[in-house]
Parts: C-alpha cells; sequence; structure tokens
DNA sequence: GTGAAAGCGCTAACAA
DNA sequence: TTGTTAGCGCTTTCAC
C-alpha cells in the first residue's frame, strides 16, 4: 500500500488468475491471445484482468524474451532545432511496431553520451540512434563489443561498417538553384556557413551544379561564406551590392536564419524582394521563413521522414539484416513568396 | 551469438561468477560492494567483471525491487522552446539520483497522450512528469488508481490534489515593468498575446501593478492584445503611435516574438530603440532576442531550474512525501540592450 | 482444455 | 567468509 515502493501496487497476473479461479498459466495464455483455450475462460480471465486493471509488467516480459522493445535515441543537439523533428519520425515508426524510445541528450559532451550509452546498455536496449549534426565526422558509438545495432541519423561516423543516415544536402541545393535558374534569374549569389561544415561544402557543391546545368557560371566573387546568423546574412550584402559590380538578381542561403538577414538587409537597402531580388533558405525553420518578408522560399531536410527511415533501418538491423554505409534522403523546395512564384498549394 | 535476440549476447553475473570460481550470490555482493566478503574474492570478481564487460541487467534489478528507477515525461509542445529547457533540468537532477526518463511527445492530442501513459505504466515508471502549456486547465492523467506520482511542470491542472509547477508569470511581468520605470519611463505600453492564456492574464496584471507602484498609470489604450507573432507586434504599433496620441516611451511585450516585431517595426517608423522608445520581451528566446537590432532585453522563466524542480519535487512523490497545489518559480530579468541599460555582466 | 514447473538475471535472507 | 535458495512477474513447455 505504500508509495514507496512499486511492489504490490500493481495487479499481477497471479491476481487475474486468483480472481478468475485459473492457473497463473492460463491466465497468460487467455490474454495472450494464444494457446487452446475454451471462449469461457478466456472470457472470464480477461473480464477479471480489465476489473482489476491489470497490465503486464513489461520488465518482465523484457526479462524473460530477452528483447526489451525498447531502443535507445542520443541527440547531440539538446533536441533542439533538427533532432526534434527527427525523434518524431522515430517514436512514430517505432510507436507503430510498439516499440518505446528512450531519449537522452548529450549535448555534444563525449563524456554525458558514454554515460548515457552505459545506462541504455544497462535498460537491454535493442538498438540506440544516434542524432545531432557536427562539422566534423563524429567517433562511432563505445558499446564494448555488444553488437548493438546503431543508426547515425543526421550525423555521421568514420566506421565504414557503421549505417549513417543524412539529408542529401547537395540535391537540395541543386533543388534550390534550380527553381532560381527556372525563374529566369540569371545571376545567383551563395550566402552561407562555416566551410568547416560538409554541409556547407556539399550544399555549394550543389549551388554549382545546379547553375552548370542552367548555363549559367558560379562567379566566386558571389560565393560567402561566413557564420550561420543572420548578422551575417546582412553583412554578406555589403561585399554582394559593392557600387560598381554587377548585383546579383537571386541569392541563395545557406540556411534560414542567414536568409532572414539577407532578406531584412535588402528591403533596408531598398532593394526589393523578389522583384529585384529573388531569396531562397535552407532548413524551413518554420518560425522564421514565416516571420521573413515576404516568407521565405526554402528548402526542407524532411527531417521528420528522415527519422521514420532511422527507425525503419534499426528495425532491420535488429532482426539482424545488415547494411552499411551513407544514405542520404531527398530534400524538397517549399515555396513561399520570396522567389515571386506562386506558392502552389498548401505550405502555411 | 545471433544479432536478433539479445539474449546470450550480454554477459550475465552467472558468467561471471563462473570465471571467477564464485558462487553466483558472492559475485552479486562483490559487484555491490555489499555485504561482508574477503578482498581477494571481491577483487578478483570485480577483474572478472571487467574482463567480461559485465553490466548488470537494469531489467532484472528492477523486477527484483519494484522499482525501475525510470520515470515518464510526457511533453505536449512536441519537445519545443518550452520542453525542451525543463527536460534538461529534469534529466539532469534525475540523473544525479541514477534515474533515467523515458521522455514521450503526446503533442497535445488525448488520445496519444493516454497511449504513452499506458506504456509508462506498463514499463512500471517509478512517477511522471507532464508538460507543455495550454491556455486552459488541462485535465488530469488518467492513470486507473494506480497512486503513481505525477508532477505537472508549465503546466496545470484542474485536479486540487496534482502537484504543479509553474513560472511567476506576473511576478516576471512586474521585474520587467519596473525596470522599465527604474530607467525612467513613464508612459508604457503593454502589447501581448491572446486573452485566453492565463499567462497573458497574470502578465498584464503584473504590468499593472509594476506600474501603480511606479506611481504610473496603466492607460488601457496602451494595452493590446493579439497573438504572439511578430506581425503583431508590428501591427500594434500602428494603434499606439497614431498622429494626435501621446506616443509610449516603453513597450512590455507578451514574449520575444513580438518584441522582435515591435523593434523591426519601430526602426521602421525612424523611431530609435532604446533612445525613444524602450522595449522588453518575455522568454529569453536566445535565437529571437540575440537577432534583434538592439539585442532584446527580456525575461527569462527558468525552464531549466523549473525542470530541476519537477524532478526534485518528483522524488519527494515517490519517495511517500505528499504535496499538492500549485508552485510558482521566479523569473528573472535578462538585460540585453533594448533598454539602454548596459548589460551587466555575462549575457552574450 | 488446464495446471505445474522451469527459467529469464538478479538480490537478499538464510545456511553452512 | 561463502554458498544456497526463494522469488520478483511473466511465458512456455510439458504433463495431466
Amino acid at each position: 500500500m505504500s508509495a514507496v515502493r512499486g511492489r504490490g501496487m500493481f495487479v499481477t497476473l497471479r491476481d487475474v488468475a486468483r480472481l478468475a479461479g485459473v492457473s497463473i498459466g492460463t491466465a497468460s495464455k487467455a490474454l495472450n491471445r494464444g494457446g487452446k483455450l475454451s471462449d469461457e475462460t478466456r472470457e472470464r480471465v480477461i473480464a477479471c484482468a480489465d476489473k482489476l486493471g491489470f497490465r503486464p509488467n513489461d520488465l518482465a516480459q523484457s526479462l524473460h524474451r530477452g528483447q526489451s522493445f525498447t531502443v535507445g535515441a542520443i541527440s547531440n543537439d539538446s533536441f533542439g532545432r533538427f533532432s526534434m523533428p527527427i525523434m518524431e519520425g522515430l517514436e512514430e515508426c517505432l510507436a507503430d511496431r510498439s516499440m518505446s524510445v528512450f531519449m537522452c541528450n548529450a549535448t555534444d559532451d563525449p563524456e554525458r553520451e558514454a554515460r548515457h550509452v552505459e545506462s541504455l546498455l544497462g535498460k537491454r536496449v535493442d538498438g540506440i540512434v544516434v542524432t545531432g549534426r557536427r562539422a566534423d565526422l563524429r567517433r562511432p558509438l563505445e558499446l564494448h563489443a555488444s553488437g548493438l545495432p546503431v543508426v547515425y541519423v543526421y550525423s555521421q561516423t568514420d566506421d565504414p561498417a557503421a549505417s549513417c543516415l543524412l539529408p542529401d544536402d547537395r540535391g537540395g541545393a541543386v533543388l534550390a538553384c534550380a527553381h532560381l535558374a527556372g525563374l529566369g534569374r540569371r545571376r545567383i549569389a551563395h550566402v552561407t556557413g562555416p566551410e568547416r561544415f560538409e554541409a556547407v561544402r556539399l550544399r555549394r557543391a550543389g549551388f554549382r551544379a545546379a547553375l552548370a546545368s542552367a548555363g549559367l557560371v558560379a562567379d566566386d566573387k558571389l560565393t560567402l561564406s561566413g557564420d550561420w546568423s543572420e548578422a551575417w546574412g546582412r553583412a554578406a550584402l555589403e561585399q554582394l551590392f559593392k557600387p560598381r559590380r554587377r548585383a546579383p538578381d537571386a541569392i541563395f542561403c545557406g540556411n534560414d536564419q542567414i536568409a532572414r538577414g539577407v532578406i531584412d538587409g535588402l528591403r533596408e537597402r531598398g532593394i526589393t524582394v523578389p522583384a529585384d531580388v529573388a531569396v531562397v533558405g535552407f532548413d524551413n525553420w518554420q518560425i522564421i521563413a514565416e516571420a521573413c518578408r515576404p516568407p521565405l522560399t526554402t528548402i526542407d531536410m524532411n527531417l521528420k521522414q528522415l527519422g521514420r527511415e532511422a527507425g525503419r533501418r534499426l528495425i532491420e538491423l535488429i532482426a539482424g539484416k545488415k547494411h552499411a554505409g551513407v544514405h542520404r534522403l531527398p530534400c524538397s523546395l517549399v515555396v513561399r513568396a520570396s522567389c515571386g512564384a506562386l506558392p502552389h498549394g498548401g505550405n502555411s
């Protein structure tokens, strides 16, 4: 009765069996819809279980089965802007298989991450998903040769045997720039984040490729690296709109914050978006993209989808199917007003 | 050996005991630093455990103890801006007691929430934390009379027996407005969110109280309700700065997004912040507050602290100590540049 | 169709 | 000081 110990507060299978006047084994069979049993007994047991509010103890089940139907998810961005949609997708996918996820926040602290891994190992999770972008490749999880399946999503490790899932940054950039070129923009600039991010390099590669396919040249003076901030977006304009230089008619930004800075800066210079200059962002960070004036056309990395796919892959690994290597999932273009194309359909 | 089943992949206590040449009970004692045992045996067992990479099975431990050392955390804002810091604090507090937290995202869907509760109940969590602000009081969790301890944080229920933890919205508003009044502002406006939020009503009450203590009158024409957006912040200026009306010299905003809209709008009208008008926000949403020009002075709800306190309270409840009712924790003022006061110290 | 019993991995009470 | 054993709540095999 005491609240101190969970023990005794919960109805056990034994209680149900006793009330129904059957053996504990029979009660189990009845509730698991298995084995041979008279309908009458089965129903009686089920009725008793309902009456008592019986709920099987997952701990005991897991102990018996040697499988916990639980996976761990380790995030390194404090479940921020990027991890959260991934987690949502992951949870959704796993919930369908009635698995649950233990979320842990490591905030890029290796020691904290290690502690979480230990704890997950102790909980006998069936697998682990690691998320959280870093500029560089991360070291693989230290699993003490437990052979536990791991999927890295929005995160990449140098272990070639690992399974990594990433958005197709290059493809996303191509999408953005092809959109601009298709709208007739000929002089497209690229204002992006720090060089050390692989995403920056990939997006720039996409930018160049798209320009090339459109028969345009990527002027190196129009490709600027800075940090991921609005302030940088505004600052970059000074170099882009120098007095005696041909100004760009479109700017593809490395993320939405930069794009917002760019749009604000353009407005303050009396340059009209999208009439004079079209702007595309990257991330589809709703709170930012929709606050832009005009609302920002941008690239969505489909992170939720990425999370769902990570779940699917983890399930496969748990089931014994091996696969390794880096996989990239397509991004998509979300059209708002900053390029002048009319939004088709329901992007709010 | 197969990866399909966890069973067999992990080292058990039996394996350790066998290798060390002791009984399984002895091995347990050795590893739990308990009971009477020769140092020699203890060390030998520990050495063997290390060698084999033994890690006790928490499932088995929990089953035995009737306590899982795990709590559930249910968020209703998809672990967004508000839940995440709370979760961080909670996790931190519980990790100190080597408890872990099962995070679930219910996204304000009662059915989904119910499923999560069922699942947590099945996992025999020792308690549950519910988070996620709503405009109105939420119904209490349906726990089937399990007597499981629950703490509502940044969330409030109508059950008077429940333990609820909230930021002191009213006090936060007082802090903000006293700051403005202390800086010599005499005509302070309030641009805030939808009436239906209790937080809006409380913050307005604080606004009025602070003005009254400063000997100022809260002009009803200067108190405007809208939505939580930047657009509303800009729009509100039209009413605040009507041609033949005395303009405010300070604006206390209901959240940081509104404040950002206000600051942008003021700049576009040629009104200087903070020289002409001082602005204070609410939330200390860093990405927004720091992107303002000038950076936004705002109220921090100390959500991480709130989460930590929720953890503490949950622990108490689990230990059998009863407490109920609504508790509010103080907010604090984060000084940046939007009020003209010099930032003292390290708010980046 | 139903009951008895072993066992998942661990802890703790009791024997030796 | 160490070993033996019962049992946490459940599933499953094997008798009856």
